[in-house]
DNA sequence: TCTGGGGTCCTAGGACCC
DNA sequence: TCTGGGGTCCTAGGACCC
């Protein structure tokens, strides 16, 4: 096994991943409930996203559909929340800040996880350092972290999955030579690889590849041929050989979506364009948050897939905006005639969505306009017109300020069991008597 | 009755051009 | 029967991630 180097140092990645995220993001605020079995659900109360330790040893499978599990549920009393990701949100980002402290170069990987690059750890015990880690959030945050470590970022999540599942590790892992490496990919299921999914597993089982060190083993030609670039990059990083980087700057988004499951049959295209000018309009905001501009807008439709009795019909189709914009009005405007074509009468809808791509950060100043392009507001005045939608929207609440084609609600159907927002929302804050 | 949502990257294949 | 070759751009779909 080789190890990496960075200016001569050789280098080691840590992976920090909280235990249950959403589960335990509950928990903080609901101490009664450790031990207890706690499921996190998805929108509309659907499916179970999170589950706890206890929920996981029941057998409950990661997205599995409520109503297929209900008498299991109830004789577990498995307590079930609706998705509270304004909690989430500022949860992780206690999280990050408490590791950002603590180690100085992070790689803030999803809401739940992070990468470290540990070439200045050189000297440090890296098994007291993990423990460390782990104790420190815990303490500040409430929240459970694993810590797996490794020669590349693939061997760090190898080593964090360990350290979650097998209990002897207590939740840290180093795989610090090429011995206890080995040792490790030995023990590590080929489909608990990093990148590896199902339809790999499938391929690699039926060549009698059982272990990551069954895969590690192989020919990288062989790799390469069969799993291309990315299954050749993730068998280079198991042998040792780091090919990723650590990403300090996320890098701009290349595509945003908003879509729903509707939670109830929508048959009238009235309510498709009330949802479709909806998710339009959210998808217009996340653009303007993240500073881009859209040049390409899809908006898709569909019936129910599940519903083998209905007829099925799924319509999609992409447009190209007459000029690159964030504008609230543009993007639905554009969204709605792009569902005019798609929509067919007599179908039960069941889901649909709009996709901004063709991002960009020119402003609309910097970008040549359409020969035929829409005249009319200034990109100015467009531009004040949204600073203010927003402004008034941070302020009072988002929905304060819509189209009238907007639903109040966004879409959300069912929420019933929807915790208190405890860090981001005054009225929710927790009280504690002395 | 009731089955999530938001992303990325890669490849193959068609359209089109010279 | 036999029907150029190479390059680019675009899109759909697969695979994977959390």
């Amino acid at each position: 096994m080789k190890n990496t180097t960075r200016n001569g140092v050789v280098t080691m990645f840590a992976l920090i991943d909280c235990n249950n995220f959403y589960v335990s993001c509950e928990r903080v605020f609901k101490p009664a409930l450790h031990g207890k079995p706690v499921v996190v659900l998805s929108n509309n109360d659907g499916c179970i996203i999170a589950r706890s330790q206890e929920v996981k040893a029941l057998g409950l499978p990661m997205g599995a559909p409520v109503f297929k599990h209900k008498e299991l549920l109830e004789t577990n009393h498995v307590v079930m929340f609706s998705p509270n990701f304004a909690l989430y949100g500022d949860m992780s980002s206690r999280v990050m800040n408490t590791l950002g402290d603590l180690l100085p170069d992070i790689e803030i990987y999803s809401i739940d996880e992070a990468f470290a690059d540990l070439h200045g750890f050189g000297r440090f015990d890296l098994h007291e350092l993990a423990e460390t880690v782990r104790d420190t959030i815990r303490r500040h945050t409430g929240i459970p972290v694993s810590v797996g470590i490794g020669a590349t970022k693939t061997l760090a999540k190898a080593a964090n999955h360990l350290a979650k599942k097998q209990s002897g590790y207590q939740g840290v892992c180093v795989l610090k030579d090429a011995a206890s490496t080995c040792k490790a990919l030995q023990s590590l299921p080929v489909d608990e690889v990093w990148s590896i999914g199902r339809a790999y597993t499938r391929r690699l089982e039926a060549q009698g590849i059982h272990t990551a060190l069954d895969f590690a083993r192989l020919r990288p030609e062989w790799v390469r041929r069969q799993m291309h670039v990315t299954g050749a990059r993730v068998h280079r990083e198991l042998r040792g050989q780091s090919c990723l980087p650590l990403e300090q700057v996320r890098p701009p988004k290349k595509s945003i979506c908003t879509s729903r499951s509707f939670g109830r049959k929508v048959l009238q295209v009235g309510e498709l364009e009330n949802a479709i000018g909806t998710f339009a309009a959210k998808c217009a905001w996340k653009l303007r948050k993240e500073g881009l501009y859209a040049g390409l807008v899809t908006v898709f439709a569909h019936t129910d897939a599940f519903d083998k009795q209905g007829r099925y019909y799924r319509g999609s189709r992409t447009a190209a905006l007459p000029f690159v914009t964030q504008n609230t009005i543009d993007i639905v405007n554009h969204a709605l005639a792009i569902l005019k074509v798609i929509f067919r009468e007599g179908y039960a809808y069941q889901k649909a969505g709009v996709i901004l791509d063709g991002l960009t950060a020119a402003s609309p100043q910097c970008v040549t306009p359409s020969l035929f392009g829409e005249a009319g507001s200034s990109h100015d005045d467009s531009a004040a017109i949204m600073r203010a939608l927003d402004a008034v929207n941070e302020r009072y609440g988002s929905g304060t300020l819509r189209l009238a084609i907007e639903s109040s609600t966004g879409w959300k159907q069912r929420m019933e069991r929807l915790s208190p927002r405890y860090t981001t929302r005054w009225a929710d804050i927790i009280e504690v008597r002395g």
